[in-house]
DNA sequence: CGTTCACATCGACTTCAGTCGATGTGAAGA
DNA sequence: TCTTCACATCGACTGAAGTCGATGTGAACG
């Protein structure tokens, strides 16, 4: 558990996720996320990368494009876990 | 946010949590704590502060001893904010 | 008031993670 | 197939954060 908010512990990534989230169709390419971002292409390129390894969001090749969709199962799951620590017994 | 998650993104804190949160009367004294981790007296007390300075638990002296609280409204505050990402137009 | 105990702070080391320029890769188009 | 484009990977640098021994602090106890 301290892995998965270690990844969602970065600005960068919480924006990636943030974006995407809000896309049309839930879903957006990483040429659109790059300049919305004020990093270079490789840092964006890795931060996906990062939530794509640990499962937050996945990948998927268009053509040329590469696509990416936020894993809501995965991001309520954690919420709820940390939300878990204000019961006793948490 | 993503301050508030990486004060939760270390395995000492988040041990510290659930220890408190699990004693009685949801509150624990230092003492008790620093045999539970494998860690050094510093190391927890190091922990412990960030937590404090990050509003998830709050310290309490009582005498000798310092006693610590997790604060609920602000795990389940988290929480739901990290949920909020699993919906379109988070 | 000196001692002891519980805990915080300090200083130094070390590991880790974010960042970017340069380069590799693989698909599309001419 | 040669070029171009979108993205991933590499290598290196840098600042942040965890860790611990040593030391400071402040309350209880005699």
């Amino acid at each position: 558990m301290a892995g998965d908010l270690k990844v969602l512990a970065d600005p960068v990534r919480l924006r990636l996720l943030s974006l995407i989230a809000a896309s049309e169709a839930s879903e957006a390419c990483a040429c659109d996320l790059v300049p919305s971002l004020g990093r270079s292409q490789p840092t964006v390129s890795h931060h996906l990368s990062v939530l794509t390894a640990a499962g937050f969001v996945t990948r998927e090749q268009r053509g040329r494009w590469a696509w990416y969709r936020v894993v809501p199962e995965r991001m309520a799951a954690l919420g709820h876990a940390v939300a878990a620590f204000s019961d006793a017994r948490g």
